[in-house]
DNA sequence: CACCCGATTATCT
DNA sequence: GATAATCGGGTGT
């Protein structure tokens, strides 16, 4: 079978009725940042003819210059460098010997460093690997905290720095902005430092959200 | 170089 | 509700 049509990249995209998030969506406060991630498509692609897909349902925003809880906080090291490198690419780092938790690289540019954790998601697309890579079939155990989403999805280190404004192993979707009043804002989840800023962000009522 | 502990989760009691 | 699993970076000797 031969291919006509040679489909470009930007076509693809458009012709699909979706726009990847860019600069100027990742290069505003932090914190706005992370609520206005609710509801955008994680896309991840590890086999192109099975892509992984997720809605984002819950994050935390942390904030360099004064957020002690913000792994910048005590200034730019070699593993939390990507926190103050450009926006709109992704932050992974290594937790509790066993877990990798995704940060989208995002901040004014009058701060330094921040960057968002994505702590949950409602799996869409690739279910089936999804549930191999977690060891099990239940939707609402699938992705509902940011060691298990990065476990479905099968993101390491290997994707720290990536490019999460163009088509590539991991990019971030736009998709309709969820209404604020549906929208609960709260302390964030595990961390002694800062613990009393609400800067944690969830869809309200959403099954897919890591605790309640 | 020893020690501590963390943006977590699964698996107990 | 409590705890084990597991390890790299930060801190201090």
């Amino acid at each position: 079978m031969e291919r006509l049509v040679v489909v470009s990249e930007y076509e693809l995209q458009r012709s699909s009725m979706v726009k990847i998030l860019k600069k100027s969506f990742y290069n505003r406060d932090t914190a706005l940042v992370a609520q206005e991630l609710l509801g955008k498509i994680i896309v991840r692609i590890i086999d192109q003819d099975t892509p992984l897909k997720g809605r984002i349902v819950e994050t935390e925003a942390y904030i360099g210059s004064w957020d002690k809880a913000c792994h910048a906080h005590k200034g730019k090291r070699v593993a939390n460098a990507p926190l103050f490198g450009p926006v709109g690419h992704a932050y992974v780092y290594f937790i509790y010997g066993m877990y990798y938790c995704l940060n989208f690289v995002s901040r004014t540019t009058q701060e330094p460093s921040g960057g968002v954790l994505i702590r949950a998601m409602e799996p869409i697309d690739g279910l089936e690997y999804m549930q191999h890579k977690r060891h099990t079939t239940k939707l609402h155990n699938l992705t509902s905290g940011p060691g298990k989403l990065t476990k479905a999805l099968s993101i390491t280190t290997v994707q720290n720095g990536v490019n999460l404004m163009q088509q590539g192993e991991l990019y971030v979707l736009d998709a309709p902005k969820i209404d604020p009043k549906n929208i609960v804002v709260t302390t964030r989840v595990g961390i002694s430092k800062a613990a009393d800023e609400k800067l944690r962000f969830y869809i309200k009522d959403n099954p897919f959200v890591s605790k309640k």
